[in-house]
DNA sequence: CGAGAGGTGTACCGATCTGTTCACGTTTTT
DNA sequence: AAAAACGTGAACAGATCGGTACACCTCTCG
């Protein structure tokens, strides 16, 4: 019940702040669009910290398993997999609530470095860059961990860029960039 | 006299925007801060929304002319100058306050597209790609259009990278990837 | 001198923010 | 059926937000 009740919560309080943002966001709001009484809120979550962190860690396991299943589903080798990696990103800039990285965003509102928002938000870019360094070791790629972490700035070039220019089109110039990076 | 308290309210406020976020960044802290008293701010500017803007046009300002030059400086060919704009953006990585990208923190926070700073924002990008093209129209690449966004991926990309992970590698990570795209 | 322009400091307005309190229902358990 | 657990709505506290009003100071210039 009450974990039924928290985890509402919080899925439904993730779109909020995604689109509207962290700080922009009130507490009054969260509890009016969840449908989640402020009092119950404050039992389940000491301060407004403690629940943008449980956000931020359903978005991370929810992207992190969309993202990595997409890939799988678009390509079966690892290089394949990595270049369907902005494949995957276009679909998702197409969508229409579109609002770029909640990460980088999270980091971008939380900007000092012993914020634990920021500091999990870069969790969420080192998660993925242990991905991409797997996949790129298994494409037997010369430096598996620098070519990692060329994709994750392609990655994140791209979604900034889609975001801020209201097109998809970065996708597909990120991944005309990697595909002559992994010739 | 007016002229000159308005410039130095400008420059004063900037690096409060800055390092603070702009919605987190109270008018009476931008007073006590920049030497300007609220009444005058307020003579000067209707809102805080033109604050901004006037902020984001001197940021605007200063970072194209400082990269520009710096690029000029470090190399004298287009395709040099191309390379070099990420050996300037590792200078301004290692600079202690550095913080990412003003601009793309202030689409964050004013994401709505409708919304004046936003579109300032991404004015800025569309300037940065003005030059870069010329750049590679000028180095004779065999689509500068493509290039020059491509190019414009890679400096947000390791931007927000450098940002988040408090690290100046991404500069030499995606200066990397300009060589072989170039070559 | 005297007027006006440009500036300051402070108090204030109404709204909104995070977080708390309290009295009251409803459901589950014992 | 009694009691504990879980939930609600609404009011409230204290702070802060953007923005305004007002009295005052200090120059410059005729």
């Amino acid at each position: 019940m009450s974990q039924n009740k928290r985890a509402e919560l919080i899925r439904n309080a993730l779109p909020l702040f995604y689109r509207n943002g962290f700080t922009a966001t009130g507490m009054d709001l969260v509890a009016k669009e969840t449908g989640v009484s402020k009092t119950s809120i404050y039992k389940h979550f000491r301060t407004k910290e403690e629940l943008i962190l449980a956000v931020l860690r359903l978005r991370d396991e929810n992207f992190r398993n969309w993202l990595y299943r997409r890939m799988e589903d678009l390509a079966d080798t690892p290089k394949g997999q990595l270049l369907a990696m902005f494949d995957a990103l276009g679909e998702w800039f197409r969508e229409p609530g579109y609002q770029g990285c909640m990460f980088v965003k999270a980091a971008a509102e939380f900007q000092q470095a012993s914020d634990p928002i920021n500091q999990q938000a870069y969790q969420h870019k080192e998660l993925l860059l242990v991905h991409f360094t797997a996949l790129c070791r298994a494409a037997e790629c010369a430096d598996p961990e620098a070519m990692a972490r060329q994709m994750l700035i392609l990655k994140e070039g791209a979604i900034v860029l889609a975001a801020m220019s209201h097109s998809d089109a970065p996708a597909a110039e990120a991944k005309a960039m990697a595909e002559r990076l992994l010739a």
